[in-house]
DNA sequence: TACGTCATTATGTCTAGACATAATATGAGG
DNA sequence: CCTCATATTATGTCTAGACATAATGACGTA
């Protein structure tokens, strides 16, 4: 055999994605062993085994000796510098964590389309933590619909049952209205990191989410290696 | 051949890793050929290849099809969320960029070791647009010692000759004091974003920085695909 | 001098096969 | 029923060779 496609190993990624984000292959799956794979498209071994390993750099697959390669769960752990779910996070640092709602709406943005906004306050320790505003495309994530925000924060329920692929981050330093201080019981005019989130899946966006913390309460911080990778150091 | 040793691509990896670290092949400089490398290391091509990609996914390699393959410049713009050298910044932006030292002295640490101590401001279109506290570790960079950082700013110096490993990175929201928010020409207590930057070559410490930037002229923003990778998205 | 063409060159990708390795599953013996 | 040794299995890595591709530099032409 000398050459079925231009370029096999992409199109053997992309394909992988596709089940991926499709929702086809949930996370936990176990994907075909590689050998059934390079029959199936008709390529070697060593070339599925590239793909695979591209998509495990990704964070899409995990890969375990002899168990076979399984569908990544939701990747925001490994990604850096993610805040992560404000729950856990709290939860980390031993301190109790509530989530309050403040409003909660159905509205249609400026395209028409459906939108859920949420209010509300992350709490640790009994004392506010951060403020959030978000909204969710609701085309995109039908079943936030039915879900509770009320009683549960939409960052952890989205991080449960949404995988994305693209994330923007802008942080700022803000000084909160009077408004804002009051909910975060701090002063007038205290500076706060704000920390907005645009979330996407393939090419639509998920949700939007906009996090003011209190400056003395919270910092960001995150790790580099020089360069991108993140392979063995030993 | 059969096998010359047992990880030949790691063995490559490594090698290369350390003639760069050691600044025995510096940024631009052209590395041998695959070929090259291949039968220097007794190994199969691919291997090198594969060895070679590896660091260019880490950043410290950039290959050119015909040119060949070569050290590249330090990293920082590769990284994720990395505040690049802000002379370098402001210059994209298409101000015009200005360093002004308020502060340079020798002092030692609480460990007895040499250390620079510089302080001053950066000016973005004639306004002041952050200020800088820095410590260089003179032992890890004795070539500090000659730089003149009255006129070049400390930043753009260590990029341009220090390579570095590894960075921590923390991010908070404060409010200038009176004396901060004079010089940055600002109302006292304005919110500013913090960066703390500890910089490292392998274990060693090279540098330590703090930058402040008026909330209201500044904002970082950090974008991930999901998981770690950065492969081409078409 | 300026420009288009073409051969060269180094990387990019793939194949088919081999052996290494680790984790699971199985079966024997207690 | 439990435990330990062993066989199996799927990934991990490598080789030698092949062809693809893009960028460069040299050359010839306008």
């Amino acid at each position: 055999m000398t050459r079925a496609a231009p370029n096999p190993a992409r199109r053997i990624r992309e394909d992988i994605e596709a089940r991926i984000h499709s929702g086809e292959w949930k996370p936990g799956t176990r994907i075909p062993i590689e050998q059934e794979l390079a029959q199936r498209y008709g390529c070697a071994r060593a070339t599925v085994s590239k793909a695979i390993g591209e998509l495990v750099a990704a964070g899409l697959i995990e890969r375990r000796r002899k168990a076979g390669s399984f569908v990544a769960h939701p990747p925001v752990h490994s990604a850096v510098m993610t805040v992560p779910d404000l729950a856990e996070l709290i939860a980390a640092r031993g301190e109790a964590y509530r989530w309050e709602a403040r409003a909660i709406q159905r509205r249609k943005n400026a395209g028409g389309a459906d939108m859920l906004r949420i209010d509300g306050v992350h709490f640790a320790a009994g004392e506010p933590f951060a403020l959030e505003n978000r909204t969710i495309e609701l085309a995109e994530v039908p079943a936030a619909a039915d879900a509770n925000f009320a009683t549960e924060a939409p960052g952890t329920w989205l991080l449960a049952h949404i995988p994305w692929t693209s994330a923007r981050h802008v942080v700022r330093a803000v000084a909160a209205t009077r408004t804002e201080a009051a909910m975060l019981a701090t002063g007038s005019g205290a500076a706060c990191l704000q920390l907005e989130r645009d979330t996407w899946r393939g090419e639509r966006s998920v949700t939007h989410v906009r996090q003011l913390f209190r400056g003395d309460r919270f910092d960001l911080v995150a790790e580099f290696q020089a360069g991108a990778g993140k392979r063995d150091p030993a």
